[in-house]
Parts: C-alpha cells; sequence; structure tokens
DNA sequence: CATGAATGAGTTTTCATTCAT
DNA sequence: TATGAATGAAAACTCATTCAT
C-alpha cells in the first residue's frame, strides 16, 4: 500500500512538474510543482534529489514513449511510411508540449548516463527507419542521420516554441518531406500544398 | 568628448553580454557581464536600465544587422539566389551565437514596441525576397509566408542550440532547399549532396 | 507542534524588529532584524513578505495593545479619568518606544486595510472616553475629535523623537489637560505644576 | 560675475532640495534635486560635500528665518502676545513645510557645530519671549522652557506631519494656549473655540 | 514517509560620491 | 567651474535544499 502510494506520487509530481514548466519556463519553483501535485516539497525531494533530476526525468519519459510509438511503427507500418510518419510524430509531440524543452535546456539539463543510454536507443530507432526507407526507394540515398537529425530537432524546436497553426506547421513539415525524398518519389508537378483546412 | 566614451562602455557592454550570454545561457550575472566589458555594474545599469533591457538590445542589433544584410541581397544578388543566401545567413548568424536566443527566451524578453516593429521589418524584407524568388521560378509557388517563417525558425533554432558541424548544417539546409524549390529547378537526380569537406 | 516554532520565531522576529528599528530608524536591514531574532532572513521573509509588511504589522501589535487597554479603562476607570489616563498611556506608550513611529513613517508604511480598520477602531475608543468625559464635565464641551487627535498626535511625536525626561513630559501633558478642562473644573489658582521629582 | 552664478545655484538647489524633500521624504536622490535645480550632480556636491549637509544647510536656514522673526516680534509686538504668536508662527512654518523634518530626522541629520549654535539662538530668543510674558502674566508662572520646548515640538511635528485642516489646528492651538494662560488670564467662562470658518 | 518551516548563498538593482573631460 | 558618466558598496528579496517534527 505504501509503495502505491509513493508511486502515485512520483507520479502526480511528473505530471505536475510537466505543466508548471510549460507554463512557467525554467524560472518554475519546487515550491509550486510541490503544491501543484498537491505534496509537500520534501516529498518532490524524496523522489527526484534535484531539480535537475526532476527534469530529466521528464524527458526521460518522454523519450520513453517515443521510443515505444518507434518499435510500434516498425512492425505496424511500412518501411515507406514508417519514417516519416514516426518523424511527424515526434514534432506532433514537441508541438504538444509548449516550450518544455525550452525549460528543460534553460535549466541546464545535461545528457546524464540514463539520457545518453537512451539517445542511443532514438538514434539507433531512428537509423533503422531512416534506413528501412531508404532502401525501398522513399527517402533519397545521400542523406544521412546527421542531417535527419539536425533536420529533426529544428522541427522539433520550431513546433514547440513557435505558435504555429496547425495547419502551417503540416504545411512545414511537407516541404521538408519533399526535400527528403527522392525526385522520383514526388508525384509528377510535385506535392501540392494543401489549403483546404486552414484555420483563419 | 566623454560621449564618445559613454558610447564605447555601451558598445562594449553590449559585446560582453552578447558573449556571456553565450557561455553561461539565461542565468549570466550581471556582475559577470560588467566584469567583462572592464566597466562597473552601475555602468551597465546606466546604459542598460534593466537585465531584460540589455537583452533586447542585444536581439534589436542582430536583427538591424540581418535587416541590412537583406536589403544589401536585393540589390546586389539575383532574385535566383537572394532568398536562399538570406535564408542561409540567418541560420549562419543564429549558429554562430551558441544559445544566445534560448538566453533571451529564457529572460522573458517580451515583444516590445521597438522589437515589434522591427519583426515587420524582417518579415517585409523576407517577404519580398520570397515573392522575388516565386516570380522568377527559384521558388515552388504553393508555398507563403508562415511555412517559410517556421522553417526559418526550425532552421535558426536547430542551428543555434544543437552543436552541428558546418557541413552537416549545410546538407540539412541543402536537403530543406530542395523541398522548397519546384521539382522543375533541381537538377535531374537531384541536388546530390556534397560529402567532400565533411569534418571529423 | 511545527507551528508552535513558527509562531515563536514569528514573535521573535516582531521583538526584534521593534529594537533594531528603534535603534537604527528606518534604515534598518533586515539581515540585521534576522541575526537580533536568531533566525535567517529567509525566515523574516516567510512571515513578512516585505520589510512594509513587517513594519505594519509592528504598528498593528501596538495599537491593539492600545484598543485593549481603553477597553479596561472604560470599565475599571471613572469617565472623569479615563480619557486622560488613556490620553496618557498613549503618549507614556510612544516615549518608551523611541523613534519607532519614526522609522515606521520614514518605510512609507501606509494605511491598509487592516490597519485602516484599527485606526477606526482607535477612533471609537477615543470619541466614546471623550464624551464620556465631557457629560460628567472632565473635558470642556466645545471640544471635538479633530482638535484631540491633533493634540494627540503632537504629544505623541515629542514624546517619541524628543529625549524629554518624565517630569517634564508630565508637566506639558499637565499644561495641555489643563487646556482641554473647563475652567472650573480646575482647582482655582490652577493646577500647580510638579517640580518635587524632576530628573538632573 | 562667476560668484553671483556660484551663489545662485546654490539657492536653486537649495530650494530645489528643500521641494523635493517635502515630495518624497528622506530617500530622495541626489540626481533628482540636482535636475530640479537645473544643475548637474557635480555642483550639488561642489555646493554641499555631502546629502546630509545639504539637509543641514536647509534646517539652518529655516531656523535663521524664525530667529529673525523672534526679534521683529520682541521689538514690533507686546509681550503679551509676542510668545503666542512666536509659537503660533513656528507651528505655522512647520505646517507650510509638510514633513520636511521629518525627511531630515529621516536622513539621521545630526546636530552639528552649527546647528547647535542656532539652537541656542533660539532657545535665548524663546526664553526671552517667554518670560516677558511671564513678567506681564500672560503665561503662568510656574511653567518653564523644557515644557515650553516639549509643547512646541509636538505642536510643530503634527502641523508638519499630520494633514489637518486650518481650523482644526487653530482650535488646538487655542486649546494648547489656554492651558499655557494662568487661569485669570482666561475670559470667564473660557476662551469659546472658534467653529465659524471650519472647512467642510 | 510526508510535511513545510528554516536556511542563507546568490542576484538584481539603487544611489551617494568621485573624477575625467 | 560645471557636468554627468562611472563606480561599487549596500540592501532587499528569492529559492533550491535540508531537516526537525
Amino acid at each position: 500500500m505504501m509503495r502505491a502510494d509513493a508511486a502515485r506520487n512520483r507520479a502526480r509530481v511528473l505530471a505536475a512538474a510537466e505543466v508548471v514548466l510549460g507554463e512557467q519556463g525554467p524560472a518554475a519553483r519546487m515550491d509550486e510543482i510541490a503544491r501543484r501535485a498537491g505534496v509537500g516539497v520534501g516529498t518532490v525531494y524524496r523522489h527526484f534529489a534535484t531539480k535537475e533530476a526532476l527534469y530529466a526525468a521528464i524527458i526521460s519519459a518522454r523519450v520513453e514513449l517515443l521510443l515505444q510509438a518507434a518499435a510500434r511503427l516498425r512492425t505496424a507500418a511500412t518501411p515507406k511510411t514508417a519514417f516519416f510518419d514516426f518523424f511527424t510524430q515526434i514534432v506532433a509531440d514537441a508541438a504538444g508540449r509548449k516550450s518544455l524543452t525550452d525549460a528543460l535546456r534553460g535549466a541546464g539539463v545535461d545528457p546524464k548516463a540514463e539520457q545518453s543510454e537512451q539517445r542511443t536507443r532514438m538514434r539507433a530507432a531512428l537509423t533503422e527507419l531512416l534506413h528501412d526507407a531508404q532502401r525501398v526507394g522513399a527517402v533519397r540515398p545521400d542523406i544521412d542521420m546527421p542531417e535527419v537529425l539536425a533536420l529533426l530537432r529544428g522541427a522539433s524546436l520550431a513546433a514547440e516554441t513557435g505558435d504555429y497553426p496547425g495547419p502551417v506547421l503540416d504545411r512545414a513539415l511537407a516541404v521538408l518531406f519533399d526535400g527528403v525524398r527522392p525526385p522520383t518519389a514526388r508525384p509528377s508537378g510535385g506535392n501540392r500544398l494543401s489549403r483546404a483546412a486552414e484555420l483563419p
């Protein structure tokens, strides 16, 4: 019973921290996070030794979810779309957590042991999807992971820190993907960017 | 004559602030900035009433330079390349000032009167270059400013916050630009990404 | 149980602040007040959000005591002397807290909600005592609250900011009270001012 | 010509300081005083070595004026009224310079050499007027300088720091003076306090 | 285990005073 | 001599972290 309580508290703190960081940026206070979680500061510190550790845990949880999504895509989707779907999903995830990365970077969170292990797994997952896509000719062959990572990072940051309506993000991604595909994979005349659903 | 001294001090503070912010992020202390500039804290405050005001002045100066570059490109370069050159220049500028934007955003710098006026001018400059490029068929016609801004922001953020070797950034931009160009403007077989000069 | 500790700390801070303000005037530092109270500055700020708030709390406590004294006098003393006793007590209280008012005014303490509520109660208490005294002919009938308040303020300020030996204050008050009484209430020949106990 | 300029500047600074202190209290800044005087801070410091020295000079000028008034009254008025007139004048002067004394005391201005010399002259002037009045029976004989000084200080402070409409101050002073007069000098039935001119 | 009061180093900002021009 | 830019000590206030209850 104790264990359950502790676990619930940990989860509550994590959730509260994500919200508060999104709202207040890197300046968010531990007191406030505790208040939102409905616990005392002491409890926050019982679960996360340090503010930085708490922030790192948030990232960790996020990345874990994305990794699961990557695994799912690899089995469920065709190599032709899996890479693009994953890319899109990461960006959508970022857009849904406005300015969180910002807050985390502002807080000076460094890649620690666990994080760098996750980083490795993330890279591996992405590499697989990329190579699969290249094998079936869905992605141009002269592109490589470093570029992909840079493009992914840029897209995520723009989605997270900017305030773009969904369709704008979609079209920006479409442009990006057009650049990523081999010319032959583009429908003749190009992928006309859709403007239908644009919000006012 | 004193005015000259004051102006020099102002410039020194601005320069020191840019450096220190780049190094230490939003947490940079006013004391440190003053020390680097070789002046007392009081002098920093004489020129910039507030930490936030100092940060705003840095952005302002940066944007001003870019606006001048835009004007220069419009006369000196052909519409075919001006847009891409400007885009590239902004990203290079961002790359050269690692984590400054970060620091600025972390400091909660708001778009103030002057800033928002600059924002307007920046949009105008970019719009001109974009339309010029579309007119001569260098940029696909179904792309519009919102997407361009999102792509630009993403590229700048990636360049600024990431630690990519130059060639990686170049290739990522090349991919992006391929997506921006109309299919007809791409050499058949695509723009082969160059790998020659890659740094270790 | 912690609450008891917190309350003790609050009281300590209040007491220390009263002392330090009396000694050093409005320029007293929060650090020093904390040191005297034997707590950290943070604790001072936990209990009083602001220097001004701390000062306001001191006044509040003082006035509360005087209000209790007024209530006591109304039941315990005869209307003939109660007014004069209360007046005297206020002045004595002021004399006992040298330069505190000074410090408080210097700090720009404004009448806030609670304060102005106290102010109202204080006026009410004084008004009752005044009217009682006038009803029994102990105070001239042509005097009214505004004058009484002005006289009281003057007497308190003199007592607080000046450095008068007790007998001097007593005689000054005696003169004042002679002016407040109806001529008939003065012993023929006036109230001879006592000089017996004068200190050097 | 230089001398005249310097003297004008000194006077300007003095005047500006009096105004600014009255408005902003002890916290008034030297910069602001200089600005109001239409000179640079450096000039303020040329005339007054220290903030405290400036404040002392203000008091000094004030007292000098009052001393001249005392001398004038001694020749021009009858002993019967001269004392009361002087007392009234000091209080009126205080009322006209709201919170200046406050500012000065708050600034920790100490009695310096010059000041204490003035203090002596002030006491002497008041003593003369008091004794003259006692000789002609206008002031009760059992009152002495210490009480008078205490009463005067109280009245001045009340006038300066309070916000009493003129008639209230007048009536308060009338009460005070009734206490100061021998019973025989009060018209039978007392000096009815006038209520005629009271402002709404 | 949870709580939240206490701690105090750390930061921003102010302002009297100095001094180069 | 006047000016006002520069100085930097001082002071208010914050907040991550600890620890008694």
